[in-house]
DNA sequence: TGATGTTAGTAACTCGCGTTAGTAACCCGC
DNA sequence: GCGGGTTACTAACGCGAGTTACTAACATCA
């Protein structure tokens, strides 16, 4: 920068003036027009580091993340989510720090990211239910956008609508004629995701009139072999359910193999509805009925809501709660009278 | 800082000495003590953009991906190649940074991050295999790690095996007995990885003696759609081959939808060779061979490649290639006499 | 006693920018 | 020809560190 302000014979504070265009200053065009030529012609790139220390912003958001790949991996989703976050921060020249949480880790290393300032705000997807340090940043007026849910209502939150997801998926079953219809869960209740679940089974079940019996309900832990064993269980039952709602498709396909295993037919034996829409739901055989979450979506709502925030904008306790989508393929079918 | 040695009663100087552990510098253990312990008091933490500024480091390291997805999603790559980035140089003090590149955008995007002192050096998933722009960079010096390859052979890069993973799942199919073997790539011929795989697949028929059938091989483009006309095509040939490499997982599930819906039945008609073992690869029916990449290994082996180059101790022109795995599964059979 | 170290620091500069307060030169009207 | 307003700038400070060059006080030795 100075030596563009040498170059065109100005001082250094006319030169930024220019460059930012700051109002009020009453700068001739011919200068300003000489001021920007020898700006291009130098290739002048402004310093960020210096340019954050002078304003106190650092432009760089942080997504912390899980080091655990069970929960991310088995789909895109957390492509599709980075590639939504950062098509909407991207245009406002902002970026995307990618930060592994380690889960096990007695204290937080994120919130040293913000307290360092180098960064300006926390992407948290799937905080623990009762993270202090989340709470606290949050005190401090952090700017926080949450994957998931926390027991702090007040924190900006992002995520699917699980219990409507689900209400649909039980919903559906239900309109096919099932009466009698199981659950194995995405992850052990005390997550979230996998309660709200739940909630929306029991719900459609509620709704019509069919009592609930809990040794219809299992838990799968995020795995494919996690399904496994709680299928077999369901399929060694009495009086074993017509169709299944799986709350992951991943735990589905663990379910499905019980199912081959035991001899089986998906649809004709016993229906089966997923969760998530996986890339690979369409390629089961048969093709998986399952419940589509909008990742990219899901991905642009928290970076925009964290925009919001970092602009002052955002109302303090916003929850954007995204609708999922029944996709109906070939694993569901009319409940055999 | 100030506050620090304003407690202490010293100078921002000594503070500074005394928690960068500048060497000779006599302080005496007394005055250390004090300074320490106030800190710790203060939960003094220093500014990044301050320190980056005067050091003329920014501790970033940009991940710089393709918008699009296809190439990215399918298979949990990118997740896991990023956690081995980040594995890597968080444990030094670096961030990832994502950056996701527009590829119709004229002027690269990425420029811009390393010339405005944004990040410390580019990590470049799949450049274009004549990109000038990493070229220029390259050239002032730029610390890069490119994952794939471009025609200059120079830049450090870091990529799988392709030619050997595909000699590999060619010859096991040889020595099951089968000497009509079918090839579909993974992307169009002109990217690196699919022509490499194709060499692979080249040597292993040319030292078994068998001589190359141009009508046996094909082009996928990525997605698994892009897989079942292919196979069609093959299975329509007057000597149709009793086995086929495929170049990608994803395209394979496509090509195994086209077999069975000629009511074909794999690996007793057809022996199917994957390539990537993306996470689906068990759960297909049957389960598919294929060959693994190793994406956990492979960010490793970029990040600590970057840490290199950064400290400068890499030497130009390192290429490193890792190996790749074959995963035998049930989609593979002798070839019936 | 005076020269020479040594100890324990500190003042002041730098990094590259944003920003505030101020000024010199010119113009206008009376 | 003088006060007041406008135009076209600039000097200087601050952001929060790292770093260099210097000093004042004391100790040691010939």
């Amino acid at each position: 920068m100075a030596d563009v302000a040498k170059l065109a014979g100005v001082s250094r504070t006319t030169v930024s003036f220019i460059l930012n265009n700051v109002p009020d200053t009453n700068i001739p065009d011919a200068t300003r027009q000489r001021v920007l030529q020898i700006a291009r012609e130098l290739n002048y790139m402004p310093n960020v580091q210096a340019l954050n220390l002078a304003t106190g912003k650092t432009m760089m958001i942080a997504l912390v993340v899980r080091q655990t790949s069970e929960q991310m991996s088995g789909d895109a989703f957390a492509g599709e989510f980075i590639r939504g976050v950062t098509g909407v921060i991207e245009a406002e020249n902002y970026h995307l720090v990618i930060h592994a949480a380690e889960p096990d880790a007695r204290e937080s290393t994120y919130g040293k990211l913000v307290r360092t300032h180098k960064v300006d705000g926390l992407l948290i997807s799937s905080p623990l239910v009762n993270d202090q340090e989340v709470r606290l940043l949050y005190r401090e007026e952090t700017p926080i956008v949450l994957h998931g849910a926390t027991d702090t209502q007040d924190i900006p939150s992002v995520d699917v609508d699980n219990r409507q997801g689900a209400y649909m998926a039980v919903r559906y079953l239900i309109d096919l004629g099932h009466r009698r219809i199981g659950h194995i869960s995405n992850a052990p209740f005390s997550y979230a995701s996998s309660s709200d679940r739940l909630d929306g089974y029991c719900q459609a079940l509620a709704e019509a009139g069919i009592p609930y019996d809990e040794s219809l309900v299992l838990a799968g832990e995020f795995t494919a072999s996690s399904g496994y064993e709680p299928m077999r269980a369901l399929l060694d039952l009495p009086n074993p359910p017509t169709a299944v709602f799986v709350g992951s498709d991943m735990v589905a396909l663990g379910a499905m193999e019980a199912i081959r295993s035991r001899g089986a037919r998906i649809p004709e034996d016993i229906s089966l509805v997923g969760f998530d829409d996986i890339l690979y739901a369409r390629y089961t055989m048969p093709p998986l009925t399952t419940v589509r979450i909008p990742a990219y979506e899901l991905g642009r709502s928290a970076g925009d809501l964290m925009l919001k925030i970092i602009r002052g904008e955002s109302l303090p306790g916003t929850r954007i709660l995204l609708p999922t989508e029944l996709v109906v393929r070939r694993s569901t079918i009319k409940c055999p009278a």
